[in-house]
DNA sequence: ATTGGTTCCTGCTGGC
DNA sequence: TGCCAGCAGGAACCAA
């Protein structure tokens, strides 16, 4: 479940195989994702050079010499195994939908067994206009996000704060997880209304959204070596969830506080003694 | 305008 | 041991 620690690894880790190099060769496996793939891809990046490897919210943006953008979500279950230049590639897999072979020996697997991931392709003057990302809120770990501005997003709405968070135009990149999390930690309850996040609360959500998102790319980035192996191992952050899938709370050490409900079909997972 | 529900897809898990 | 229903989830889409 890539969210934006996630998805900020793959970005490193890319970073390392593909900046500066050229994309000797594209090969489409499987055009159909959530959306299809744009018409003409391998002819759009075939021998030109990977400028630099971006990213917003949790799309990752391959920017190519001349101002060509590829736009890669990794829904689901999107991976990207790396094998570096001189290394054995694992077997093929069935889900290998998208194989970039760079210069110098290097390939790039997009695998992705769902399906909900996707590519598109626009160009760095389109880039915030693009459909995908215009409506994004502000990313989590820049200046523009703070306590007044989570709670400026919020104003108004009636919904969970929890389904709020899971909005991408209120702040970009939380997913089920590090909305979870950050809930746990700011010590508010997945159930109140959005709305009345407001000042020292809206203070520390927005402080504990950093923090733990902030610490969970660390994590991540201290596997990044696995992850260049290909193993598809993103990182070593799940021992480190405070809540999510728990049974137990780390605050109060103790069972009883622990609830699992649903929230717009999907899982929250809370110490009711501790998150009000 | 906002919000809740449904859908896409396939691998994994738990129950029998 | 094997089968299968049910669950997992990001985000577009639809309906209210």
């Amino acid at each position: 479940m890539p969210e934006l620690p996630e998805v900020e690894t793959v970005r490193r880790g890319l970073a390392l195989h593909m900046e500066g190099r050229r994309v000797e060769r594209l090969a489409l496996n499987r055009p159909d994702l959530r959306i299809p793939l744009p018409p003409g891809l391998p002819e759009k990046v075939e021998g030109r050079t990977v400028e630099r490897i971006g990213r917003r919210a949790k799309y990752i943006l391959m920017e190519f010499e001349g101002g060509g953008v590829l736009i890669v979500h990794l829904g689901m279950s999107g991976r990207m195994v790396v094998t570096p230049q001189g290394s054995e590639p694992p077997p093929p897999d069935p889900h290998d939908h998208v194989v970039f072979a760079m210069a110098g020996g290097a390939t790039i697997r997009f695998n992705d067994a769902r399906r909900f991931g996707l590519m598109d392709w626009t160009s760095a003057a389109e880039l915030g206009r693009h459909k995908l990302l215009r409506e994004l809120g502000p990313e989590p770990l820049g200046n523009a996000f703070n306590g007044p501005a989570l709670a400026a997003a919020l104003a108004g709405r009636a919904s969970p704060i929890k389904a709020a968070l899971l909005d991408q135009r209120v702040v970009a990149g939380l997913g089920n997880i590090y909305a979870a999390e950050a809930l746990f930690w700011a010590g508010i309850s997945p159930r109140r209304r959005a709305a009345t996040v407001t000042g020292g609360r809206a203070e520390r959500l927005a402080a504990a959204i950093r923090e733990v998102l902030t610490r969970a790319i660390e994590a991540g980035g201290s596997s990044l070596r696995d992850y260049v192996q290909a193993s598809g191992e993103l990182g070593y952050f799940q021992h480190q969830w405070a809540v999510y899938g728990r049974e137990r709370c780390p605050g109060c050490d103790c069972a009883e506080g622990v609830r699992r409900i649903v929230q717009s079909g999907r899982s929250t997972f809370y110490c009711a003694k501790r998150q009000r």
